[in-house]
RNA sequence: GCCCAGGUGGCGGAAUCGGUAGACGCAGCGGAUUCAAAAUCCGCCGCCGCAAGGUGUGGGGGUUCGAGUCCCCCCCUGGGCACCA
């Protein structure tokens, strides 16, 4: 099969310790004329291995880079997001080590959460078993794409060493107030009596039991970010490098509002019912006041009024994820309390509001349905009043009809307001907060949409809480030289709740304070908690503390790669902690990530049948086949209807393993074909065609290396007299490197990159001389290229740079100034803005003459039929347009 | 529902600061090579039109000498919405 006459000589062994020697091998054996890619990348890879090439000094001369992508949950196998996520890491990771950078490149598992729960109850396998044979797998298959990865600084989050930290982290956060416990909602499945995640609500129902999800309360431990809040906020100002929709995301999440809390009185009782408004300037066109179904006063008033009790029990039903709240039918029901307007005295009444969120502000919202949507389609739904009391210039109210400029506070005036008529938005809103707050009952407040980030999970694998709860001290942190609290790796869960609650041997425990017998708390945490802070540890992964000084050396991270999904709650979360980790001494940053590349989902066609039922069956674009015209399964040859095309996920079979491309064409390809078909921020639309396309061109740039080595490597171009083919190519090799380093160094935009050495690499095929000094140039392009490709195609470009430049380490190219400078330019002649035809001038010509020359040329002439120009703009380097 | 993106040939995409729309690749078509095929190489390739030319970046309007790019409105697709990670 290997036909060449490299196959008769031993082959190089780069497993022995004579690694190096045997990379050197291959420099001085003859070059196979074929590019075969599982040699060259075992090769390689083993090379890498054997020399440690990938291993990050932490002491150094060179300037420090890190570059880190968001680490993998173990779910079995690689998908097609992982390899673009890390091959984009690796990129940026390998042109900065050519750039003489001290890289680390790091590379873990996120290993607690949920998927392996629900594996262990379909295949009867601890979750911890489970994980650990996934990673063992996809470690192999990371390997095999060839990445710059400094694997010794390898963590597992599901392992001791690691969440021990975790652990002493939050029993110090404890005992400083910034963990606290407080009661929270939860969806509850009646019928497998336990706790489950928004994923698994489905309409409503629990996804193994289709029981009607119930809310519920629950104590949880809650961590403090709402005292962050404005710090996570501001520090947004400080990452230039992170990409404005993201800061914009989180902005908005934040949710920073100024405003008024205000009280109404109760009517009949001393009580003060308190809301929160941005626009205070409408108090005077409340018509009610709507409570959640959660707020005490609801509670109360249902106790008299079984009706009520009735409603409030229908809004209990049903998921706690904000998409449903938003979505479902805005209801309502009167409580018969009336709340007493604390300007004008007026009793307005009560309502309970399906919508009203109890977590946002004090769970209570004043009703002005003149000029909130929201309040207005629930005031025309049960026929409240509705009372305008903002005015614009010019526009009419109408209560039948909502108009966009009810709500808008820029534009109007108070009017129907009393005292406060005439009064812009931002007077009346003074105006009316002085008189409530020297009544006693309202205040200025800046409040936020953010929300305590509750971390108690009641599941079995994550990393245990550190609490003992004890009948006479109370919640009791562990001490530190107890910890860790170590998760049982032999549990197999089954569905009905947290196993570890029926584990003894784990509740059962002395209370770290007095000693007398106590129960271990068997929740676990958030497996967010984990993943917000080993970007640090890597840094010091065998630390026998959380952290020790060379985190602060490494951080923050130079660059963050990582999926946009991930834009608001895993960032947030991490800069949180890292915050958090600063004030207890651990890091002496603000922010954990410097820059912060989002890549775009990796999405492929779905193919699905339709039974009876209307049950659908989704089969892999690698079983489907177009035959005239039809899309038909290639195993039974009937058709099957297209779904559109979709992120590549197991719910609609349409992933393509990444195993079988490596397996058929080699790491290079897939890595090169990832990197090609679209920018990474963009979402990549998979096509085994383009696939191909990226094989064909490593190996036409194989074969053209290949035939200039036969005719012997010569010295690149360093000099001498130039025909114009040959200053044309040298030309367009120094405007690639320019490109190219501008594309990944700036840019990160990789497929241009690759289109511009694939221009000159189409342009060398182009080029004919066989001279000395045309050898010189072709040899400086081959060079040029190999190396403006090594960080994507790594593999290929280290054999290539090993025939080309024997013994010679990969450079990044520089730019020869004096091959860029032109004698003549073309510019495009425009009338009128149209595209008339081209002129070309001496690139030395200014404004006044390229004017002159234009409207001498033949097609200025013909276009203007003569008439004067009105107007010449001149574009120096681009274009010339003649206004007639 | 709310927040954030995106929409360009048959397809993926390029056009970086308002200045040649469609680079590069895929598919397709024609040719060379081959007993034949694959592979490879050369050429063509937005749409209408014989051509001159016209037209064209989701739809509608606007700013400008000039708009894929800026502004306003609308439509569609995707991401996130706090227990998927």
């Amino acid at each position: 099969m290997r036909q060449t006459a490299a196959g008769s000589v031993p082959a190089p062994n780069a497993s022995r310790p004579g690694g190096i020697i045997a990379g050197l091998f291959c420099a001085v054996s003859a070059m196979q004329e074929k590019y075969l890619p599982q040699d060259i990348e075992r090769h390689a890879q083993a090379r890498w291995a054997d020399t440690a090439a990938h291993r990050a000094a932490d002491v150094s001369d060179k300037p420090r880079y890190y570059c880190l992508s968001m680490f993998p949950y173990p779910s079995g196998k690689l998908h097609m997001g992982h390899v673009r996520n890390y091959t984009i890491g690796d990129v940026l990771a390998r042109y900065h080590a050519m750039r003489g950078f001290n890289v680390m490149q790091p590379m873990g598992w996120d290993a607690f959460g949920l998927p392996a729960e629900n594996a262990a109850i379909a295949n009867n396998v601890p979750p911890a078993a489970w994980t650990y044979s996934n990673i063992d797998h996809m470690r192999g298959q990371l390997k095999a794409l060839g990445l710059a990865i400094d694997w010794e600084r390898e963590l597992a989050t599901c392992k001791p060493d690691y969440y021990r930290w975790e652990q002493w982290l939050f029993t110090r956060l404890f005992e400083k107030g910034v963990i606290y416990k407080k009661m929270a909602t939860v969806n509850w499945d009646p019928v497998d009596q336990t706790v489950l995640a928004n994923e698994q609500v489905i309409d409503g129902r629990g996804w193994r039991s289709g029981a009607l999800v119930e809310k519920r309360e629950i104590p949880m431990y809650f961590f403090r970010i709402t005292q962050y809040a404005d710090e996570l906020l501001t520090g947004l100002d400080t990452l230039p490098g992170w990409p404005e929709r993201v800061k914009t995301m989180q902005a908005n999440w934040i949710g920073k509002s100024v405003g008024v809390r205000l009280a109404f009185k109760v009517a009949a009782s001393d009580e003060l019912l308190w809301v929160f408004t941005t626009r205070a300037d409408t108090l005077m066109g409340v018509t009610f006041v709507a409570v959640a179904a959660e707020h005490p006063l609801a509670a109360r008033a249902a106790e008299s009024n079984p009706g009520l009790a009735a409603f409030i029990a229908e809004c209990k039903q049903g998921s706690v994820a904000e998409a449903d709240m938003a979505t479902m039918e805005k209801k309502g029901m009167d409580t018969g309390l009336k709340a007493i307007h604390p300007l004008t005295g007026e009793a307005v009444p009560v309502w309970v509001g399906n919508y009203v969120l109890m977590s946002y502000g004090d769970g209570a919202v004043m009703a002005v349905p003149a000029h909130d949507e929201r309040d207005f389609g629930f005031a025309q739904k049960y026929g409240l009043p509705i009372k305008q009391v903002i005015g614009v210039e010019g526009e009419a109210f109408s209560a039948d009809a909502w108009a966009e400029w009810y709500g808008d506070k820029q534009r109007g005036v108070c009017v129907n307001s009393g005292k406060y008529d005439g009064l812009a938005y931002a007077d009346a809103v003074n105006a009316i907060a002085d008189d409530l707050v020297a009544l006693g009952l309202g205040e200025k407040k800046t409040q936020f949409r953010l929300r305590d980030w509750g971390i108690s999970r009641q599941r079995y694998w994550g990393c245990p809480i550190p609490i003992v709860h004890c009948d006479t001290c109370g919640d009791v942190p562990v001490p530190a030289e107890q910890l860790p609290v170590v998760l049982p790796e032999d549990v197999v869960p089954d569905g009905a709740g947290n196993p570890l609650n029926r584990r003894a041997d784990f509740v059962h425990c002395a209370c770290p304070k007095c000693g007398a017998p106590a129960r271990r708390e068997t929740d676990t945490m958030d497996t967010f908690v984990e993943s917000s802070w080993y970007y640090a540890r890597y840094a010091c992964p065998d630390a026998n503390q959380m952290l020790d000084a060379r985190a602060n050396d490494w951080l923050p991270v130079d660059q963050y790669i990582g999926g946009i999904e991930h834009a608001i709650l895993h960032l947030l979360y991490a800069r949180f902690f890292h915050k958090l980790m600063r004030d207890e001494g651990l890091v002496t940053s603000d922010e954990p990530f410097k820059n912060l590349l989002t890549q775009g989902m990796v999405i492929a066609e779905t193919f699905y049948r339709e039974d009876a039922s209307g049950k659908k069956t989704w089969f892999n674009p690698a079983d489907v086949e177009l035959r005239d015209g039809v899309h038909v399964c290639t195993t039974d040859t009937q058709p099957v209807t297209h779904g559109g095309t979709e992120k590549m996920s197991k719910s609609k079979n349409n992933g393509v393993d990444p195993q079988a491309l490596i397996d058929q064409y080699g790491a290079d390809t897939a890595r090169l074909f990832t990197m090609f078909a679209a920018p990474p921020e963009q979402s990549l639309e998979w096509s085994d065609s383009g696939v191909e396309g990226a094989n064909r061109f490593l190996r036409k740039l194989w074969k053209a290396s290949f035939d200039h080595v036969q005719a012997g490597v010569v010295a690149a171009y360093a000099g001498g007299e130039l025909d114009d083919a040959a200053k044309s190519l040298r030309r367009q090799l120094n405007h690639t490197i320019q490109k190219v380093t501008d594309d990944i160094e700036r840019r990160k935009q990789f497929n241009t990159a690759i289109a511009a050495n694939m221009e000159l690499m189409n342009a060398l095929a182009k080029f004919e001389g066989s001279d000395a000094v045309s050898r010189a140039v072709r040899q400086e392009v081959l060079e040029s290229v190999v190396a403006m490709l090594a960080p994507i195609v790594p593999h290929i470009c280290e054999a290539l740079q090993a025939e080309l430049k024997p013994g010679a380490s990969l450079v990044w190219p520089t730019v020869d100034e004096a091959a860029l400078v032109q004698d003549e330019i073309e510019l495009m002649i425009q009338v009128n803005g149209k595209l008339r035809g081209q002129i070309r001038v001496p690139a030395s010509a200014d404004k006044a003459a390229i004017e002159a020359l234009t409207l001498a040329s033949d097609t200025v002439q013909k276009h203007t039929e003569g008439k004067p120009p009105k107007k010449v703009v001149v574009v120096p380097g681009r274009l010339v347009n003649i206004v007639v």
